[in-house]
DNA sequence: TCGTTTCTGATCGGATCTGATCGAATAGTA
DNA sequence: TACTATTCGATCAGATCCGATCAGAAACGA
């Protein structure tokens, strides 16, 4: 015994972490990400991936998230996230796709938006990322018939979201038909972000579904100016149903990979271009 | 019973620390640092582990802390490491609340669900775990106000998903406001599943917050039948607004910690019980 | 001074938590 | 469809922590 040895290793400080801390932690993670691999779980909070895969399994049971392979989800929500969870193959994959080249085009385009804005932000990996960059706006007000879109904002203290009602559509968590449509006939904002699968200089943003098409018409008609979020892997390409012809463009937002010529006419037909740089 | 009892007559002048002023120690480190282990705790206090462990005992008995494995934290907050991202405290904290019960409400609830039923779910964490559950179902149609139930539902293929329209509430991640209740106006289905923050016998269903009152109302009446979810916590307790009558309330699922008393008076004014174990 | 009460410290058995390993299941790819 | 690489689940072992019991020390009252 030696009470008054002072020589002690001085494990102070980097105490370890209490489960139900690891929990809460994970729980934060979740929150602030959507979805997390088990992996960077496991390397936040500097425990082993056997703990981590426990502690997901007892947070499950009480209905706090879901595990998938790989990782975890909040409970209902699907992510961006770097290849290990695919419930959802579709989007995991979409997102995956220029996500260097998304980010940069969501950065730029936030650039277009001025504090006091009433804007309308369409569905789309890169209109999700697109919102999030809009999180330290003020007095914003923000019109989405996106889930994405409109949790990317929901914490924001000074953006009002407002969703439009309808149908899901499981795939991509947006709202379509008849009801989101109406939601948006007595509606005049300044400027509308929208997304697409395809545009081209002759026949302008297409996407291969009618119902979500049928919804971009009405965002789209609801604002003044329209802004095209579009990276360069849809430049040049054309879907099924045409949503904005060319003549209706007023800012395309893409990144330096895309087809010269193809941004060539589109200036020429009067689209204001602005190019990010990954 | 009196080994906690240590009101001791002051002897002044003595250097030995007394079990109160111990105590009070640990509770100021608690307060300093949160989150604080035994070991660290014995050694700032001059005292042995074994006297700790029945300091914390007591102060956990006076709701002073939370013990754990190795150590106590404060009672609310668990959010303490430096940098944290604690985005999200109440709903995670809400959530965590008697969540084995609230699970078991879930599932006994999902059971009033038939095939092809329409029906109605309100916003909440009890809710939500009811949503999930009602992924198996066929040929369901489901209208809420809850991005969280909207999700829960969205990969479930033979359930068609409907969103109100509306102002987004971000820490609830629910929609309220007058274009919410307007997309309910010509509504009409068979059951709502809604819950509240609070249910007695005399007043019903309530909530603290008016938009989010309101909206319930508009949901409850749209359905046929009303049926309230609340976990024991909820039963007895009653907050500012009123959302639903105890006279419109069809059946009420909660668990069998609930107030005896409380149940029988609801049951006597035609309220159906159906009480979940857990 | 003595006995009683209360508090503190030590020890031991049991419980819990954590990490590692190996077979089984799953997702992605050709 | 078949194959391969991860990932998951279950089991085992080690370490730590907790609770209970017992013994010693200090304080109080008679």
């Amino acid at each position: 015994m030696a009470p008054g040895d002072d020589s002690r290793t001085a494990t102070e400080g980097r105490r370890t972490m209490f489960a139900a801390e690891r929990r809460q932690r994970i729980l934060e993670l979740m929150h602030a990400n959507g979805a997390v691999s088990l992996r960077d779980i496991a390397q936040a909070v500097q425990s082993s991936e056997v703990t981590v895969r426990r502690d997901l399994r007892i947070l499950e049971a009480d209905g706090l998230l879901n595990r998938h392979h790989g990782g975890a989800t909040l409970p209902g929500a699907l992510a961006t996230l770097p290849g290990a969870l695919s419930r959802e193959p579709t989007y995991a994959q979409k997102a995956q796709v220029a996500a260097a080249e998304k980010a940069a085009i969501a950065e730029l385009a936030a650039s277009l938006v001025e504090d006091g804005d009433a804007i309308v932000v369409g569905a789309g990996t890169t209109t999700q990322l697109f919102a999030q960059q809009l999180t330290r706006h003020a007095e914003l007000a923000v019109v989405t018939n996106s889930l994405l879109v409109a949790q990317a904002l929901a914490n924001a203290p000074r953006v009002e979201v407002v969703l439009t009602g309808g149908t899901l559509r499981g795939a991509i968590l947006a709202l379509v038909g008849s009801a989101a449509e109406r939601s948006l006939a007595g509606l005049r904002v300044r400027r509308a972000f929208i997304s697409g699968n395809g545009l081209t200089a002759e026949r302008g943003v297409s996407t291969p579904n009618m119902q979500v098409a049928s919804v971009d018409r009405a965002l789209a008609a609801a604002a003044e100016e329209i802004v095209v979020l579009a990276d360069h892997t849809k430049i040049g390409v054309d879907t099924m149903v045409q949503t904005v012809p060319t003549d209706e463009i007023d800012h395309l937002v893409t990144d330096d990979a895309a087809p010269r010529d193809v941004l060539d006419e589109l200036a020429n037909r009067a689209v204001r271009l602005h190019v990010a740089r990954p």
